[in-house]
DNA sequence: TTACAATATATCATATTTGACATAATCTAT
DNA sequence: ATAGATTATGTCAAATATGATATATTGTAA
């Protein structure tokens, strides 16, 4: 299975083997993750290319780093508004925003 | 004072008079709202464009008419995640997102 | 006008998201 | 290898978002 797909999958909250696929999603589904898990890449990215901490970006934003963590992870706890706030505190523009999300298959 | 500016201020659940100015937003927060309207604004005219109602689109994501209401009105109690989603399921692509989201100041 | 459809606004019980915390796993020098 | 730093994962009470409902307001045709 892909790993890609797996994560996919995963930030559906569904539990997902490593030798069967069952789950189809729908395109707005399949659109909605892929955006989701294209910022929160994009969030470590900036992160270390910032060479922050993941406590460095939880002071940032008054949050934790489990939750820092959880939101570079895609975890399904983690909303995009809180990763669009976070991204915003990390430096990154809306344009940036609309670049990573522009560049969703 | 701006409605542009008032519509801002009431999406982060201020009340705001229409005679005076006291509340100053942070560049991120300010990149936030923006993108939050742009999307909202996005909603409504692609709902309208397609000659929908909104209980028509409340149908569509399994909510109510007036969540959508409040999501047309930017209303704070409604998540960005939520907007995205229902703008996808009223057709809109990533891209489209995208664009939308580039075309903010 | 008036009746009716569409939209706006308020409230609320329920559901989801949140920061915090504990602790495990992983990395990175020495 | 060992210590210390960083990141990952699980849990939970509190905070926030949610669909539903009621009702008010606005639009729109006759």
């Amino acid at each position: 299975m892909l790993q890609s797909k797996k994560k996919k999958l995963e930030a559906k909250g569904w539990q997902v083997g490593s030798t069967s696929d069952f789950l189809k999603l729908s395109p707005e589904e399949e659109a909605y993750i892929e955006l989701k898990l294209a910022l929160c890449n994009k969030l470590k990215q900036l992160r270390t290319k910032n060479h922050l901490t993941q406590n460095d970006v939880a002071k940032l934003i008054n949050s934790s780093q489990s939750r820092v963590a959880k939101m570079e992870a895609g975890d399904p706890s983690v909303s995009i508004d809180l990763v669009i706030k976070t991204l915003l505190s990390t430096g990154a523009t809306n344009k940036d925003l609309a670049k990573v999300i522009a560049s969703t298959a």
